[in-house]
DNA sequence: GCATGATGGTTTCGATTCGCAACTCACTGG
DNA sequence: CCAGTGAGTTGCGAATCGAAACCATCATGC
């Protein structure tokens, strides 16, 4: 069976032309995005990821369906072994630079000066720099120096 | 009033030492990044979130308090008028990046090729370019190439 | 000065979803 | 053969969501 790639997966997107809001209809919930955060740090398991995240039995295996179904997690067969383990997909890997802005976000705002956190290291196990949007000139972007264009 | 340091929003936190999970326990929900969008888009009312994110009042009502009260909303009188409005405080402003990084990965994987969505755009019109990632050394920065270090 | 219509919500209430706990099923080591 | 672990499913009460109705405050038309 070959996977066909995105075939109107739901009936009906909560607003069709916009990028972020389908990004949200498939991730945009309080589990989804954790369950991609520990799968990019490691967890492979059903029970892996139960451990990691707290979250109850029956959400993580509606949510790993979920995920699965969207194509942002794919089952397969452990290497060592009989069990199917949960890798992400290149759709789930790619959504690193989501995990990571909202990483960098929360560094900032949602911990107390001073308070302790996790943090990103790269493998020499240095700080991962700011991670800031920029224009073709190398001028940062935000809401103010950008627009959405509509669909003509 | 002590209002401490310590924002507190609600008791406890889903994971109290990850950055990822409290920026989802504050804006991790379908609407409030969708609210967050369009505020970064210009809405100001209550009104005009309602008309974009066609959210129920209910709800809306909710995430506009909640978003408040967390910070990233701030609610001022109108300048032309005595109406209330919603404007993004620095920490809604910040969320740029998430919201950027969430558009992106939505029109590489949530659309079908050729299928049309709304894009961002700087102020002369050009296509923002791609936002990725990358380590001190200018190399690109993936989960494979990073890990979490947890607090000591 | 009173009907009319926005604006900015709140209330009500049925439907959905969540989360805990218990249960099942497959396999495995002793 | 039996205990233990991994991987879920089921049952059920509690919390949350969403559509619609309702309410209060202004502003305008007349």
């Amino acid at each position: 069976m070959s996977r066909a790639p995105t075939r109107t997966p739901d009936p009906g997107w909560t607003d069709p032309e916009c990028p972020v809001a389908r990004a949200l209809d498939l991730v945009g919930d309080r589990w989804s995005l954790l369950v991609v955060r520990d799968a990019m740090d490691g967890a492979r398991s059903f029970t892996e990821f139960q451990r990691r995240t707290g979250i109850a039995r029956n959400i993580l295996s509606d949510r790993l369906r979920k995920l699965t179904a969207h194509g942002l997690l794919a089952q397969r067969a452990a290497p060592s072994g009989r069990r199917q383990e949960y890798v992400l997909t290149e759709a789930g890997h790619d959504l690193f630079p989501v995990v990571l802005a909202l990483r960098q976000w929360g560094e900032r705002h949602a911990f107390a000066p001073g308070e302790a956190h996790s943090t990103l290291v790269d493998r020499h196990g240095a700080p991962v720099p700011e991670f800031a949007p920029t224009g073709s000139d190398g001028t940062p972007l935000d809401a103010g120096t950008t627009r959405v264009r509509k669909i003509r």
